[in-house]
DNA sequence: GACCAGGCACATC
DNA sequence: GATGTGCATGGT
């Protein structure tokens, strides 16, 4: 497999990638703390904001989850499964594509019923390999949005791969530009222990570290760990 | 006023 | 399989 990295980007061995994640992690962890994730109380509400928060800034999200909380619908499943795909999309229009994630949302709730007579506690009962598949087969549910699902909503041992992720691995040359969702959650899943604590609190850290602007340069997302080598200065 | 934000589905080649 | 496009709001 033939990659070309720019000068200044050297690829890191497969040797060292386990010890290059964890040390990334514990970095994270001691410059932010715990992030206790999800934002959210109840496995509803997290289905829901994973949902909302496609494409879209967290800050948003929230003005379309008080709209659905004043409305009195997420304190269950029945009542959102009951609302009307138009009337729903008003309630979340803060969050943008509310067209699109009104039928996404109807779609999960739609299957929610059908398969589990709207109980998550009885879905929440199935492996890991059984959700994984049938959320993944929702429309609108691809694979951040149903990884999401399985971390936060259901505590199941699965990194969460989003696009801070993927720029700030390729910014060390660790993956290509263009790696696929499954190449860069494999490459976390392979070399680190499934603990779902830790995968919480990894993805969480990276987000708040994507969130992180470089005033110097809009393409640097890692200054905030010294200069944006957080890997390059590993002392390995 | 441009750019970005915790994606995904679908059409087309 | 790869690439392009529509979906939309609100903050910087």
């Amino acid at each position: 497999m033939k990659q070309s990295f720019p000068t200044k980007m050297r690829p890191v061995s497969n040797a060292n990638e386990s010890i290059i994640l964890a040390e990334l992690y514990r970095r994270l962890y001691r410059h932010y703390g715990p992030q206790r994730w999800w934002p959210g109380d109840t496995r509803l509400e997290i289905i829901v904001g994973a949902i909302l928060t496609q494409n879209t800034a967290w800050a948003n999200v929230e003005k379309a989850i008080r709209n659905l909380k004043a409305a009195g619908l997420l304190s269950s499943a029945r009542r959102l499964h009951h609302i009307n795909k138009r009337s729903l999309a008003r309630l979340i229009k803060p969050a943008g594509y509310y067209n699109v994630k009104s039928s996404r949302i109807k779609n999960f709730t739609r299957f929610l019923f059908s398969k589990y007579g709207g109980s998550l506690e009885r879905m929440a009962r199935r492996s890991t390999e059984e959700l994984s598949r049938e959320l993944i087969g929702l429309n609108g549910i691809g694979p951040e949005t149903r990884d999401s699902i399985l971390l936060y909503a259901f505590k199941r041992p699965v990194f969460v791969v989003d696009a801070y992720t993927k720029r700030i691995l390729s910014r060390h040359g660790m993956v290509k530009t263009d790696a696929f969702y499954d190449e860069i959650q494999g490459l976390f899943m392979s070399h680190l222990s499934a603990n779902e604590k830790m995968f919480n609190e990894y993805h969480a850290l990276i987000v708040r570290l994507g969130k992180e602007r470089c005033r110097t340069s809009p393409q640097c997302y890692g200054c905030v760990l010294g200069a944006g080598k957080v890997l390059e200065n590993r002392p390995m």
